[in-house]
DNA sequence: TTGTAGGCGTTATCAC
DNA sequence: GTGATAACGCCTACAA
């Protein structure tokens, strides 16, 4: 057993077609399944196919039927991420080889031109974005490229993908509800509000926060300081027999370890109410002593692959906007 | 500008040799640059390109050259990430772009399976394997799949692809000579030990550390406990007068988080030392006082990705190891 | 139910 | 320095 260096040719379809005893084609038909195959010829085929371990050639088929088997995630820059990301990258190529896609990666870095460059040379066949923003240039490239798509976050203008996406007003009302059935008097949003303008997300979760309190007798803070002195900040607000809900789309977890190195995470004056999700394991055994809401990342990648095949494979298929409702976990 | 459902279908090379009043051949050698061209056609064949917004079909370009642009990359599960992976992957994807290539995902969960399948249909035409067991199951098709590819750690057996990682063993020396450095008595190493034999990378960084305390005195405690009562523990070793450094590969947030609520991130007793890393943005203040290491995992994703190239592309080239030197970050 | 054959868009080997 | 031309491996009309 020596060094190997060079990798024996692998077999092709031709090569099946031989050991099986059959014509090139019917290998192919057998594959594809476009047109009814005797069993006989059906089993000798799949017999020779595992003897030869044999696998069709990717770029050829490609080249042949326009479809790559291979979608495009552009992935947003990885800068301060917590852990979030991973959890959807690796859910979205778990249930696209389910359905027997494989998944390239194109850094948003890339901007538009990535996109272009990716439909142009004919790599993928669809594409999935995520966090997209209101207003996204990513959006342009992709809409004449004419290839369907799926976005991970709803982007101000409806385009011509589907979009999947957690249902933020939901989450808003549903925070506001859950602030005042804990008898408090006042709710402090952090950290996500100051890019409102920004995120459609967080400007869809306001919109539900106001909805929802609008008729209540609940005060909304929208807090913008360093997330290690929210706790803080909420205390000063808070007047003797008062009560303050936290909660925030971002920063979790430093306002969480700062509420509990102050020692406050359960006290009667304030009240932490956390996103919840995979990322957060670190701190978990902290977690079990506040509510939480569930953002559902594991249905939201599944539900963008499925949505994306189903475009793909269901001709007349029209896009659509499939937003997945937040859930408290059971403590 | 209504809906548009069809795309138009893109030039070729054809397309862009009539343009250009040359023949298709050498539109293709202008692309390829495998053979010399006058400055008067070239200018007119990229004109050409770029009136025309031509980009080479990939299948087409893969089924004839057999080399397909793409490189697999094997992610593992991402189970309890904290956000590690994540800077590796988008490092990858943006280096191994800057050299022409593209990333494709394949997750850890297919095994062995995955790499047969990416190499057989001819998607793949390198890999890169992500947190490599010592033993490790994917190794083999890998190795018989023959192509060229980097490991980010160091496999128990030297294979026919090249490493990258980070200088395990120097690690352990460097926490030895710092925590002597501040007089120290005893370090604690905590989260990794447990898992000693199952990981390369923990198994070097405790040679580095016997390595490196043999002949001195210091005294070394494996902690395999709960992380967030790790400074509780460290505090019950240590005797009046005494002092016991902290350090983990893993787990370094918790354990951070834990000395800082109980206020012992800074005190005589104990001493944390931190391998930093860009993960930890969200507990960046914390890091401010206390000693860091940096894992350089930007530095290892880039030289993955060009020794990835020159395996590729410089013909003869061998696989080689490379272990790149840990730092400490100048506060 | 199965076989034959044309062509997808490149690359690279011949010729000139 | 440039142009024809033969594959590459597969899909899919068209025949039988």
């Amino acid at each position: 057993m020596g060094v190997v260096t060079g990798r024996k040719k692998p077999p092709t379809s031709q090569d099946v077609a031989r050991l099986a005893g059959v014509s090139q084609s019917t290998v192919s038909y057998v594959l594809t399944g476009s047109r009814p195959i005797s069993d006989g010829t059906r089993a000798r085929v799949e017999d020779a196919i595992d003897k030869l371990g044999y696998h069709p050639n990717s770029g050829a088929r490609t080249l042949r039927s326009k479809r790559s088997g291979v979608i495009g995630l552009m992935v947003p820059e990885a800068e301060a991420d917590d852990g979030v990301l991973m959890v959807f990258i690796g859910e979205i190529a778990r249930e696209a080889r389910r359905h027997g896609y494989d998944i390239l990666l194109v850094t948003a870095q890339e901007g538009a031109g990535g996109i272009r460059r990716v439909v142009r040379t004919g790599v993928c066949e669809a594409l999935i974005l995520m966090e997209l923003g209101r207003f996204d240039e990513r959006v342009g490239p992709v809409l004449d490229s004419g290839l369907p798509f799926v976005t991970l976050g709803k982007p101000e203008e409806f385009p011509q993908g589907s979009v999947v996406d957690l249902d933020f007003e939901m989450l808003g009302r549903m925070i506001v509800e859950r602030a005042i059935e804990e008898r408090c008097d006042r709710l402090l949003l952090f950290g996500a509000p100051s890019r409102k303008r920004e995120r459609n997300d967080v400007s869809r979760f306001l919109d539900g926060i106001e909805d929802a309190a609008g008729e209540e007798e609940l005060e909304v803070v929208l807090d913008t300081g360093p997330l290690a002195e929210v706790p803080d900040r909420a205390l000063r607000l808070t007047a003797p027999n008062e009560r303050t809900a936290l909660f925030g789309i971002n920063g979790v977890r430093q306002v969480l370890f700062a509420m509990a190195a102050t020692g406050a995470l359960v006290d009667d004056t304030r009240l932490f109410i956390a996103l919840s999700g995979e990322d957060l394991v670190d701190v978990s055994p902290l977690l079990a002593s506040v509510p939480q809401v569930d953002p559902r990342r594991v249905e939201i990648s599944e539900l963008a692959v499925r949505e994306l095949v189903r475009l793909l494979q269901v001709d007349g298929a029209g896009p659509r906007i499939t937003l997945v409702e937040p859930r408290w976990v059971e403590g």
